[in-house]
DNA sequence: CTACAGTCTACAGCGACTGTAGAGACAAGA
DNA sequence: TCTTGTCTCTACAGTCGCTGTAGACTGTAG
């Protein structure tokens, strides 16, 4: 709270949050009610840029907004140990092993599939053929597969 | 339509694919409305299967729901050529490399978190302070970051 | 005949935002 | 002072790709 209150805009830029997205932290209770002005703009002090930083740091690193909400109510509670949080960080290195593991697995077929496109009509086209192809050879685990064409 | 007609189940079963998620891409345009039965069950052919595992192959691969409709039109008009599918291959194939370099990062970063933790207090966690840090490390592009704790 | 599994429609909910509408607030220039 | 333009406010709908629910009907095996 030192330091002169920025409004949201400010804090947006600074930790590289967009404003609308600091209200919706705001509203899930990742960020706390900050003040307001006499007209009702929430006014922020320096640490609302560390949080946010942090939160995007953690978002950035993966981590869900439930977890990062574990992370803060523990950094909150300083007698607990480390244990939990490196426990937290231990499963997100997993996680990111597995969807490396996942990722590369699709490269090796994509690539498979680019290679063998010879630039004859759609009707010979082996990438669609790949596509068609494989009933069972798909990893079984629906995890997220969120890429645009 | 040839051989005996299924009723969605059996194409589930046999695609791999769940009863509502067929009846999700029949209603969004993926999957072309089927035959009914007198009492209004849904009645697929062999084709219906193969459709499905292509579209469940494609999202597996990562192709977002309008590029699989992209490449069903022009799997269906086969005077088109290739390059067009090829080059969604290719695009799919450069995101996909993207986001595993963009993972191997946050994989060493979470490397360097969990090494450094020497299972103290949270109030010297070394893992809380790495997310805390970073200001200005993180990527800029906010893709997907979809991981749970 | 009786269970019970399968199917139907319609709609709400998920996560993590993003976009919109319509209104009010504030800072800088003419 | 007025104006212009940028911020900010609330509240709610939309995004994507499904998933789950409710309540009714249908089909099949014992």
């Amino acid at each position: 709270m030192r330091g002169k209150p920025m409004t949201i805009g400010r804090i947006s830029k600074a930790a590289g949050v967009k404003v609308t997205t600091i209200r919706y932290y705001e509203s899930i209770g990742l960020m706390g009610t900050p003040d307001r002005s006499e007209s009702g703009q929430r006014l922020y002090g320096g640490d609302a840029v560390e949080r946010l930083s942090f939160i995007r740091h953690a978002r950035d690193l993966g981590f869900s907004v439930d977890s990062i909400r574990d992370l803060i109510a523990l950094q909150t509670t300083p007698q607990a140990d480390c244990a939990a949080i490196d426990a937290a960080a231990r499963r997100q290195l997993a996680n990111v092993g597995e969807r490396i593991a996942r990722l590369r697995a699709l490269e090796g077929e994509l690539e498979r599939m680019v290679r063998s496109c010879e630039g004859g009509a759609v009707a010979t086209c082996a990438v669609l053929a790949s596509l068609a192809d494989h009933d069972q050879c798909a990893s079984d685990d629906h995890g997220p597969r969120d890429i645009a064409l």
